[in-house]
DNA sequence: CTGTTAGCGCTTTCAA
DNA sequence: TTGAAAGCGCTAACAG
């Protein structure tokens, strides 16, 4: 008595718990596990690697059988499984992306396009946060690894050269993005930062400002990019009378109280050459706020051309770089790799997007 | 003499190709293939389970042994391989989130706190892209669904009755965020659009506008809002005098387009409501642009705080959402529901955040 | 405390 | 054209 109670709560906790063990017998109430394989294959009468091929190998299955099969499939509602699929075939379909932070503007036009060409070409992004401060990227690349992925995309280099050997030691393919370096760990699609400070520094010459004042975001590749705009600065004679360094994340505010404390300053600047188009829109709301004639007083110039920019008014003088083109670039370079399955060397292409001048109303 | 140079090339061949044969025998030079549980376990001289409950459940391991097995890992540089962990434990340890684009915004501050918060649970968010049109819900489901996640995040509803059955039948815990459901999938963390929409009526008619405008996304959980909207003014007895549709994505130009047609047109609103910050913002730069007095001449309000808006001058009044506060009470509901492994019904939790008037400068 | 055994669900040889 | 067998790398029982 008492063991036959035990074994109707068992077996009722099971059927509860959708313990496989209740579909090794023959049930009438088919227990709604995911289903596998194998059930595909016993509804259509087959074996289950012809169900494999149905799915992978279609042409190597007659026709008839594959109907039956196929019929099983929709009836079962068989969806594969990646993590066995990609374990027996040592490849996962996944891509991995490395990111600051969701927050950060200029990545997300490359993520959209990467995330969109990937999944046309049968892979998925993945996306990592690293934060700002890169601390701990040995932990990083570990989690990143764990999941095998085909592929990992880098928008910020990695900073320790331990993890840079690491990834090319494993052959992963991967890509650095927006910006060309001259020891990369493997392929690069991005634009010379510093050409893109001269274009700046020489834009605002060009333009007739004298003076300049900088208002400019601390991290490594805006550094590159403020050496080239001052050094196309000096060189056309136009002097720096002021400097204003911004800690990242930055934003918006941060642009219009660098503004204010530049234009308080006692040798005020003709023109303000901003570091990126969010502290543009700052400095260019302070300025209007005080009631300057910009571009006439006061030249305002960033980097990066938001969707808002244009939208500013007086509309945003800025340098463009296509984001979206990154992303597509990075995309067509690693799904090229994954079909030309030769086990060889890495690709290691490298590409330059290039940049525009925007010039429109601040400047 | 031919042989013997076959062999060597077959040799180097093998090598680059990092050919797993090359480890079968005792070799030299081990072949640098990326090492697995039972690399580790030859050198530290024991068996490879002993390693994998090192990493597991070192607490029934001897210091001793575990000790040596960690030095070998080391030394391998050994990295757990998800897809067969996942495997063996039917639990991937990856939550995928769905939104319609990384270019939306106010989705951002969810994803970059849930991807925080799931990272710190010892899980990974990977990030699907659904467009706005919804259409082949079937295969974007499917592939979600092929990586086994241990949990699927919606920002946006399903649209098909089918794939919402199929994942309760499929038993994945589901959160549906950014709004709240008479019907949802599972749990649900929001807020009551339509009470949003009421409070922004409100506060208009409070400001003692009389007669308003409205510049409106078209998307669904917008017309909830708007719904809310147009009755709490009615009901204070504000007139609509007109209404302009912008369709998704929304861009700042549109805003300030409709604006533009809804200030030419003959009866002028007081004020004007808009679906989100976006769109408000570009209504502000027209306003300006005309040199109207905001907030005097024209009130105007917004959805959604964007970071920009407490920057603009005058600074927008507007709706706050925590966005953030979306993402970590996912998390946590995620990460309860996974720590707590009892496999009973699914827990269906409905989480209210709730939103705030902004007052500010605008109306 | 440690090793042995049996899968997880799938793909790829190799035979029939 | 189809099936049987082996194995991808790992974890969870179960023995010793």
């Amino acid at each position: 008595m008492m063991e036959i109670q035990a074994f109707e709560s068992i077996g009722l906790v099971k059927t509860l718990m959708n313990d496989p063990i209740e579909n090794a017998g023959v049930q009438a109430n088919p227990t709604p596990r995911t289903a596998t394989l194998r059930d595909v294959a016993q509804l259509a009468r087959v074996s289950f690697v012809t169900v494999s091929r149905v799915l992978n190998h279609p042409e190597k299955v007659s026709e008839r059988t594959a109907k039956r099969v196929r019929a099983a499939i929709k009836k079962t509602g068989y969806v594969p499984n990646l993590l066995a699929g990609g374990l027996a075939m040592q490849r996962s379909r996944l891509v991995i992306a490395v990111i600051p932070t969701f927050a950060h503007r200029p990545f997300i036009g490359t993520l959209t396009e990467l995330g969109l060409a990937l999944e046309k070409g049968g892979y998925q992004l993945l996306v990592c946060q690293s934060g700002y401060s890169g601390e701990n990227e040995a932990s990083l690349v570990e989690s990143i690894l764990m999941r095998r992925p085909d592929a990992i995309v880098l928008t910020t280099p990695l900073q320790s050269k331990g993890m840079r050997t690491l990834l090319q030691q494993r052959r992963i393919p991967v890509v650095e993005t927006w910006q060309l370096n001259d020891d990369p760990v493997d392929s690069q699609v991005g634009f010379d930062h510093v050409a893109v400070g001269k274009a700046m520094g020489h834009y605002i010459a060009q333009k007739g400002y004298r003076t300049a004042g900088l208002i400019w975001s601390e991290d490594v590749r805006a550094q590159l990019r403020r050496k080239g705009c001052i050094s196309a600065l000096s060189e056309a004679g136009v002097k720096v009378v002021g400097t204003e360094i911004v800690s990242v994340p930055v934003r918006t505010h941060d642009g219009r109280l660098a503004c204010a404390r530049l234009l308080d300053a006692r040798k005020k600047p003709e023109a303000l050459v901003c570091s990126i188009d969010l502290l543009a829109h700052g400095a260019l709301i302070e300025a209007q706020h005080r009631q300057i004639d910009v571009p006439r007083k006061l030249g305002i110039m960033g980097f990066g051309d938001l969707e808002l920019s244009a939208d500013l008014e007086p509309p945003l003088t800025t340098v463009r770089v296509d984001a979206a083109r990154i992303g597509a670039c990075t995309a067509a370079i690693l799904l090229s790799g994954f079909n030309n399955n030769s086990t060889e060397e890495l690709a290691g292409r490298s590409v330059d997007v290039g940049f525009d001048i925007i010039s429109r109303g601040t400047a």
